[in-house]
DNA sequence: GCAGTTATTGCGACTTGTTGCAATAAGTTG
DNA sequence: CAACTTATTGCAACAAGTCGCAATAACTGC
């Protein structure tokens, strides 16, 4: 396990339990099981996987139910990746949060702090958005695949 | 039919053919639905039954193809809206190309060609992302959602 | 216009994601 | 700590989306 990784699933536990959410076993086990992985992308595959293993069973349901539950209060976010299917990924206190894919190849990457920044301040010009847990994904193609094809 | 639309549907088959790519009747036929509902987001369910319904039986498969084909060209975007599933939506030669989505109420706004200019020259400063064709998505809270829970 | 090449289609089987509902258990109150 | 309230679960049926493969039909060049 990460180092710290116990005390942040006891502080999103709190969180929870402030925005009024019940702390479930199922909601237990998936929190840490993002957390012992918040580096990587999760596919659902193997997130069900871990869940059906280590309950007695988790339902289908249940995981995808708290999974949006999760990315509604912005501790996770999920993406479409062509070729890859849909990803799941923690961001809650993370300084970035933002992803640039490929729509080409697919191929994605982090944004650095810098662009993150000025993308908020310019949001700052926009009212009736929240700055707060921002996610932002930008959709284009990558050097590589425009040189293979230039007019995408 | 919206005027000036023919025009665009055959610039679009013309910039299939410029792809590479072949223009069958499935995807006239979508380019063509997808254009003349430019200014909506579709459902999969009422694209399907359209093109169920004009061709002897499209097949689901071969939709989702094309819509991932032309995604992958940027004359399309698809985005998963909270409540209501994935929606695709025309892009192609729009100046605005991002939207603004509240991970609570799922609610989305199209945004301000002022506030789309600036995050295109932020985007300058990263190397290897093109501007052109360029979609970006935000999620966090409206004001609406940010007052009813202040945490958000 | 015909033959050849190969992208695209349709099909079937499968995986992923959603929804309504009754049963359960988390948090709360006295 | 027992009773209460209601969010969350598991289930089952369904809808949405994916994939491999053989058949088809766009485009190319002659």
């Amino acid at each position: 396990m990460i180092p710290g990784a116990m005390k942040k699933h006891q502080d999103l536990l709190a969180f929870l339990r402030s925005q009024k959410m019940r702390v479930t076993p199922p909601r237990r086990l998936l929190l840490q099981f993002i957390l012992d992985h918040s580096n990587r992308r999760l596919s659902i595959r193997e997130i069900q996987e871990f869940m059906g293993a280590q309950l007695r069973k988790a339902d289908r349901s249940s995981v995808y139910r708290n999974l949006e539950t999760f990315e509604r209060l912005g501790i996770i976010q999920s993406l479409s990746f062509p070729g890859e299917g849909r990803r799941y990924q923690y961001v809650f206190d993370r300084k970035v949060r933002h992803f640039y894919i490929c729509r080409s190849c697919g191929k994605a990457n982090r944004g650095d702090e810098r662009l993150f920044r000025r993308v908020e301040a310019a949001l700052k010009d926009i009212h009736g958005f929240a700055k707060a847990n921002l996610s932002v994904v930008f959709y284009g193609a990558c050097s590589k695949c425009r040189k293979n094809s230039p007019t995408a």
